[in-house]
DNA sequence: GCCATGCTTCGGATAAATATGAAGCATGCT
DNA sequence: AGCATGCTTCATATTTATCCGAAGCATGGC
């Protein structure tokens, strides 16, 4: 018992498991690959640190002392912990961790949430063990949480004019310019660029891109920066405005809504994959961007 | 993953545990009473065997990967297991284990067993789960079963001349010649020799001290090996004998027995404690020796 | 941009663990 | 008694672990 079992020496122990399993020293020595007198040294070491003998030897024959006995046990077990322990450690090397918490633009098309549903469950096949978070937002809120890390992710359209944001383009998403059955050009088939400028439009709801869309409206009194707000503006026939088509089309079958103007009044919205470019990604957010990429790749 | 985690180098998760604790590589090297480069080199040594990285540190601060987390708590674990182990270890230090198996010669007084008792009472006070199994027999019986090591320890009276035995005397027994009331001698008051002679006597049934007897039967039809026999012989008044005085003394107080010829033929057998002399003895069995040895002491 | 902080990397010194082989000792066997 | 076996002990060599300090690098804060 001089210095108490200080470090608990492994190599010792596994040692004299070695040597009980041999019966004897030198039995064991071409098990261990060590000389006899090495194989001496240790066990007296061994010994030496627990403070009592553990076994009998000599040409009379090996044999545990009762003492022996409890402490090849109690080593099988401490190598059971041992073993426990290495398999955890093993096991997480290629283990996906942690927390996602991913943002979603909100009204996005049905056919864009199962892409994004496609990716979680391929996410989910992997080796992992993920916190994930999912929640829908305007794009504005979206970058504000990226940049504090309250993201880590983030679907939505987004100016692209962050630096400290890394973008990827996801899918696009196309409007048009449309006005509700009760507006006086519903009935018209080719309204002139002046009968459009002479409409009450709704202010674009995404600023993002206002800048972008081909049709301006000369004047406005309605504003709103959800989908839905401008939809309704739209469909009071008081207002004309952009809609995704995708939110449109149930509203044009029914006939309520009709797109306005050629083609080349419709424009086209690029959404973005972002997350912040300081922060490292962790393994995690890796592999769920690459699944989402790969989702929407098998789409276009 | 390069090395498979070979030895599981205690040292360095000790290490990893003390910089969480102290949360950060140069907050540790205080409490570690090492540099903060070996720190460094520990720790990426450390990640390099588990194959992936514990934490993140840097001017930004330290903190935790969600595998760190992991690692950290299977790290507890696995130190609580080896404390656990350590425990076991150290209590057994002083920890008496094993087995003993004691022979005690038959017919003993009660004053006798009390006397062992009293010392497996004692022993039983110790630090010890030993496994005790008591036999009566006769003494030679006693000692082959010394010889072969079927017993650790024997109580008895011995010759005394086997010198692979070891022998520790612990009290004696007196024996007297005595008659019983259907003898002829009964009523005689001093009985000469030639009369005592002239009886049919019990050969003695321990062979052993037989030799030392003052009393020598010249003639003898009645043998037995056991003290109940010897004493049966002479209750039926057809022969003398010795007897332990603990034996006769219940049958003399109702008259039935007595007392023959002079003290000078009485005698005194010791009675020793014998353990084989080859075999190291165990502490146990050195313990229940000294508690022996003490509970016959404090008696005479 | 500059400094301070905290980590990393490197070379090289030191200590400690580990192994060897010869000599010695005890003991069972013939 | 003499031999063979199995363990112990010793002096010694060799490998390995451990550590330090200097230099370097990255980064947050001013």
């Amino acid at each position: 018992m001089l210095s108490q079992l200080r470090d608990l020496d492994l190599q010792l122990l596994r040692l004299f498991v070695c040597v009980v399993e041999c019966g004897g020293f030198s039995a064991a020595q071409g098990e261990l690959g060590i000389g006899q007198s090495t194989i001496s040294t240790q066990m007296a070491k061994l010994e030496t640190r627990l403070g009592y003998r553990l076994c009998e030897r000599g040409k009379a024959g090996f044999r545990l002392t009762p003492k022996g006995e409890q402490v090849l046990a109690a080593t099988r077990r401490l190598f059971a912990a041992i073993e426990q322990f290495k398999g955890e450690a093993q096991g997480m090397a290629d283990k996906l961790l942690g927390e996602l918490r991913i943002g979603l633009s909100e009204a996005l098309d049905a056919q864009v949430l199962e892409r994004v549903a496609a990716a979680i469950g391929r996410f989910r096949q992997r080796n992992q063990a993920v916190q994930i978070e999912l929640l829908s937002a305007m794009p504005a809120e979206l970058e504000r949480r990226l940049l504090q890390d309250q993201l880590h992710l983030a679907i939505g359209y987004f100016a692209g004019q962050q630096h400290t944001l890394d973008y990827h383009p996801l899918f696009s998403e196309q409007q048009r310019l449309y006005c509700a059955k009760a507006h006086p050009l519903f009935d018209v088939a080719q309204p002139s660029q002046a009968q459009l400028d002479a409409c009450d439009g709704v202010l674009h709801p995404y600023r993002f891109i206002s800048a972008a869309e081909p049709f301006q409206p000369t004047s406005s009194s309605a504003r709103s920066e959800q989908v839905e707000g401008c939809l309704s503006f739209i469909l009071s026939g008081a207002h004309i405005g952009y809609l995704p088509r995708h939110i449109a089309a149930p509203w044009q079958a029914r006939g309520l809504l009709k797109a306005l103007g050629p083609e080349a009044l419709a424009f086209t919205v690029q959404f973005h994959l972002a997350q912040h470019r300081g922060r490292a990604p962790s393994e995690a957010q890796l592999a769920l961007l690459a699944d989402l990429q790969a989702a929407f790749a098998s789409a276009s």
